[in-house]
DNA sequence: AAACAACGCAACCGCAAGTAC
DNA sequence: GGTACTTGCGGTTGCGTTGTT
């Protein structure tokens, strides 16, 4: 036998298709009044032709009187598009996080609509980058303009490279005693820092030691950061409010623990409140950082997150001392 | 008005992982 | 440990609806 396949669908004919008003009523009658067990034997004990596995589809995309029914809200969409660039194709992860919708219909608004705004937006909708990024690197225009900014992030230094605009490489330079901080500058569509006298400047990613596996700019009105901890390789990722023109995303990976003491569980920050987002993650949020010269531009947040699975090879060491949790940050300019 | 294309949604299919025997 | 079976997930397909020519 096939794995997969439901031994009743070769004892009998059963019906496929679209469900009649009639079959979601014996289906939401025997579940109601006797739970689903063993999706297995529900068809037969609720009197359908039907495998238990359409049944189940049927009651949990459907009939499940828990559902959220019309059309996604701006914010759900927006949410969609951030947990998708953290999680990717998990419509099952996703879902949980919108109460009320299925992985089934958060897949089909995916790839009927959000993908479709995405690129309209220049954004790559499977890695979340800039679509400009990926001609740039395969064809970097003679009139290109590279820079370098500095970004603290509590007492180490990063240096930014970035290349027409767009964020290429970034690593971890010194530790320096300026207080952790760091800064969006929205017409360099920069992070930068509340040290201007030392840097964060984006480094060519070929060369260091902290490697950077992938990044790309940002430039748009929010942002989230979030961490974690394989085998000692430190990663963290920052993800803007995707979907206007000029989001993006940063993606850093290094091979040292150049984040180890750098983010933990913010034990001194100090906590704000979002309700909202708080609502979204369910969980806890904190302050970690803000500027003093632009302190009523910039809000900083870490959010420590156990909703969230992480990416594989974004596997969170559980034994570490900071990444018992995945965090994510979020920057409000 | 008809034909065609695009869209949106519901459901199916195959696979992997988990469980029971 | 091997096999049969169940469950859940993600990719894909089919079809009705809507928009365009």
């Amino acid at each position: 036998m096939q794995m997969g396949r439901h031994s009743c669908c070769y004892r009998q004919k059963l019906r496929k298709g679209l469900w009649s008003p009639e079959e979601d009523e014996k289906l939401l009658n025997f579940i109601t009044k006797n739970g689903h067990g063993c999706w297995s034997s529900v068809p037969k004990l609720a009197g359908l032709l039907r495998c238990g596995k359409s049944c189940r589809l049927r009651w949990m995309n459907y009939l499940r009187p828990d559902l959220k029914r019309g059309a996604f809200s701006h914010k759900e969409e927006n949410l969609i598009i951030e947990l998708h660039a953290v999680l990717g194709n998990r419509w099952s992860q996703i879902a949980a996080q919108l109460p009320g919708r299925t992985d089934n219909e958060i897949k089909n608004l995916w790839n009927s609509r959000l993908k479709k705004k995405l690129k309209q937006n220049g954004i790559d909708p499977n890695t979340h980058q800039p679509l400009l990024e990926v001609e740039y690197d395969k064809a970097p225009s003679p009139n290109s303009k590279s820079t370098n900014h500095k970004l603290f992030l509590h007492n180490n230094r990063y240096d930014i490279n970035t290349h027409n605009n767009s964020i290429i490489s970034c690593k971890p330079y010194d530790i320096v005693e300026e207080s952790f901080y760091s800064l969006y500058e929205p017409n360099l569509n920069l992070i930068t820092t509340s040290n201007h006298n030392t840097s964060l400047c984006f480094m060519p990613n070929n060369t260091s030691s902290h490697m950077i596996s992938d990044l790309n700019y940002t430039n748009n009105n929010a942002s989230f950061i979030s961490f974690g901890d394989i085998d000692g390789i430190q990663n963290w990722e920052l993800i803007n409010s995707i979907g206007s023109i000029n989001s993006c995303s940063i993606q850093l990976q290094t091979n040292t623990d150049f984040l180890n003491t750098t983010w933990g569980l913010a034990e001194s920050a100090t906590a704000k409140a979002d309700d909202k987002l708080c609502e979204y993650f369910n969980t806890t949020l904190f302050s970690v950082g803000n500027s003093n010269t632009v302190q009523d531009q910039i809000q900083t947040y870490l959010y420590s997150d156990e909703v969230i699975k992480p990416e594989p090879g974004f596997i969170i060491d559980e034994a570490s001392t900071f990444w018992n949790n995945n965090y994510i940050m979020q920057l409000r300019f």
